[in-house]
This record gives C-alpha cells, structure tokens and sequence, in this order.
DNA sequence: GTTTGTGAAAGGATTCACAGCA
DNA sequence: TGCTGTGAATCCTTTCACAAAC
C-alpha cells in the first residue's frame, strides 16, 4: 500500500484478470467452510481447498487487492471475506441471465440449481425453433427471439448464454448484442466477432478433452521412451 | 530455428501451456475451413476466425512450436495444419471417455455429438445412485461405480468426467484415479485433491457467470462515474 | 508485394522471502 | 510464535518489428 495509516480499506485501481478468475473459486471454498461453521482461514487452508490453482502466496496477493482483511497471526474472517468478494464481483445484485437454444445443453443450464444459490437468475428461455415455442423447462416457457429485446430491456440488462449450433451462434450473439446484452457466455463450438464492449467467455467441452489428451498423450509417450 | 537447411520440421521440445490451449481452437477453426473447402490460410485469417482469443502474432508464434507448416508469401496449407495439431494433441488415437454421474448434466453430455466427431468416444457411463442403474442415456446403459475399474483397464485408460454434485465429487475422483485415470474433466463446483501425474481440467458455470458479472458491474460503475 | 518465422522488448503473473504486526 | 502484506526476483506470455522466403 502507498501510505499506511488512514482509511482501513482504499484499493482497486485496477485487479488483475487471472485474480478476477481466481476470486469466484475463493468465494466458493469460503461458503463451503462457511457451511462447515468455520469462521476463520488462512492463506494456507484456503490454497489447498480451492485445489490446484491455489497457493498461499497467490491467496494472499489476491486477496489484497480487495483491501486488507487479514489479520497477521490470525488469518481471514470468513464472513467478512466471502462480503468482500461478493461486492467486488457485483454479486450485491441478483443478475438475470438469458438462455438461448433449449437442446440437450440448454435443458441442463435451465435446470441447473447452482445457478440460483450463487447470484444469477434465469430471466427467459429462447429457442429459433418454432416448434419448441411454449414447452416449459426448468418451470420457464421456451420463447421466440423475436422477444428477446423485450426481455432483455425489462431486465434492465442480462448475462447471455449461448447453447445452440455452431451454425447458429453467430447470429444469436449479434441478436444478443442488439437487444442490449454485453456479457455473453458462449457453449457453441466456434469463436464469436463482438463489439468492443462486450465481453464473451467460451466453454467448449471438446476443447477441454482435448488439452487433457495432450498431457495423457505426453505422458503415454514418456512411459515409452522414459528420459 | 537454430540452424536452417536441414529436415523440413524439427520441433517440440516443450509447447508453453498457453499454446496448448489454443491449438484446440485453431484446430476447430481449420475444419470449418475445410468443410468451406478453403485450402490455404493465413495467420491474419485464422487469428480473426478464432476470434477474440487470437492475433495474427500469437497464431505464428503457436504454430511454430509444431515446426515449420507455413509458406512464405502463401500461408499455411490447412489439410496439413490439422494433421500436425491432430497429431500433436494426441487425437490419432480416440480416447475412450466415462462420465460420473447421470443427472441433467449427465445426460446432456452424454447426448452431445461433438465429442465423437472431434476425437473422443463416450466408453461408459456410471452413477451412483441404484435407482438409476441400467437406465440407457444416449445408447449406453448406467453402470455401478464397481465397474469403473474394470471399464477403464479393459479401455486401456480414459478420460474421466465428473458431472455429479459437490458432495460426491472427491470420493468419484479418487475411485476415478484408483481405477487407473489420470485425466478428468471436474464440473463439479468443487475443487478437487489429485495426486502428482494426474491432470484435472474444471468447468463451473457459475464461475464463468461470476467473471461475467464482475466486468458487467464494472462497466455499470463506469457509466455511472465516467472517468 | 505478401506472409512467415523469430529474436528482442514489453507486459503480466507467480513465487520468493522477509518485514511487520497480532 | 504465526500469519499477513508486499517489494523484488523469476518466470511465462504477448507484442513488436523485421529479415528471410515465396
């Protein structure tokens, strides 16, 4: 910090992308400890339940981006933390989010309860195809795009999540981005061109198959040829 | 390259992790060149098909750990380019994958065909559940876990997946790694205790949303207080 | 003229290691 | 003594810019 001794908490010109991908796994642990009736965690014990991506030093340069809420010999207030990330991370607001494309995939994003318990509400359900018009999934109707900007302005923004067709992604997300939508969470197997503004995340369950297949594929050939 | 004038591509002595993610996207890029029928490609043209994650630099620097596939002048033949990814990723060969737990995610993954036409193979399925025993979810029955480690030796190896609850993901994930796997794919919001020489990829939803939402409310605050 | 391949520079992220405080 | 907070050092990644090759 520049100058000790004035307001307790003053931070954030700025954090780091891979703390802000970090924050939501710490949140994660501390409800979990939270849950076990924990009030208290150290560097130290929050690295090894946030798992392989977790180290003490990484913890505690993560966490001091939020301001100081540690206590030296002591460790982090859970309750006070887990506050803490909440805010930074906007979570204070319960966010809607939009799922486009009721397949398999949709089915799944449309029933999934985590979504609820962790700060996001699925708003509406679309779907391009007129005959899966008016099936409800997840307690939701399945509507036509033509509703979306409705939707959407109603809200007063939304998280999109895209889980058609490659085909189709592109235009889903260029309907997505007229209709308001500036956080977009992409399932479709291909890349998306957006605006600068909008941010897009992708999750293609191939693509993660196949980083794991190169490490097996290494390690197969290192049991081979060893050195 | 060191020295020029010798064996056309040399390569390889470690890819940076970095690379090794994108080489999926670059791969999924050139097969939808090919079904376009385009044959040669440049590093402008396929950083802008991969979308926001690629530059035309970032494209050459990557591609060059693989040796040299490109032409001066020309570009990168695309046939060949997905040859030498394939290979490098391992995807000769199909590996076998099972997935744990037959819930909505389950299901939905089970009944996705992008696995099978991009180098993987569903080789079994298993819950924990009796209930849902020989339940059949996209052509496979549900399997006892006690089967897991005969599947997985008879399969020589595979990927896990681990689509069950938060609860149950460490116990699945060490009977998934005493059956013999050392590669899973955890979408369990949980993180997960592997030992040395097992790789696990993790997928949660809710953290995707959450990075969302921490830029979605920046660009809200910055409305609000423009600079 | 065009586009690759690659050193060199710049920018981030992680780890180290220790001073400072409870 | 124990653990946080943080500069300094290290490592990794990206970008720049240009010579070499077509």
């Amino acid at each position: 910090m520049t100058h000790p001794g004035t307001a307790p908490a003053r931070r954030r010109p700025g954090i780091p992308d891979a703390t802000v991908a970090r924050l939501p796994l710490y949140l994660r642990a501390l409800h979990a400890l939270a849950d076990e009736g924990v009030t208290r965690v150290s560097s130290d014990e929050l690295a090894a339940r946030v798992g392989s991506a977790g180290s003490p030093a990484k913890v505690r340069k993560d966490l001091s981006c939020l301001g100081s809420y540690g206590t030296r010999g002591v460790g982090y207030d859970v309750e006070q933390l887990v506050a803490s990330i909440s805010a930074e991370l906007g979570l204070a607001r319960r966010w809607p989010v939009v799922i486009v494309g009721v397949g398999n995939l949709g089915h799944a994003l449309a029933g999934y309860g985590g979504f609820a318990s962790r700060g996001f509400a699925i708003a509406a359900l679309f779907d391009a195809d007129p005959a899966r018009l008016g099936e409800v999934v997840g307690g939701l109707p399945v509507r036509p795009m033509a509703d979306l900007p409705v939707v959407v302005g109603e809200q007063g923004g939304a998280i999109g999540v895209i889980a058609t067709p490659a085909e189709a992604a592109q235009d889903v997300c260029d309907e997505l981005v007229a209709a308001g939508v500036r956080s977009i969470l992409n399932f479709a197997p291909t890349g998306l061109q957006v605006p600068d503004g909008v941010d897009v995340r992708k999750v293609d369950l191939a693509v993660e198959l196949q980083i794991l297949s190169f490490h097996e594929h290494r390690k197969a050939a290192r049991q081979v040829v060893p050195a």
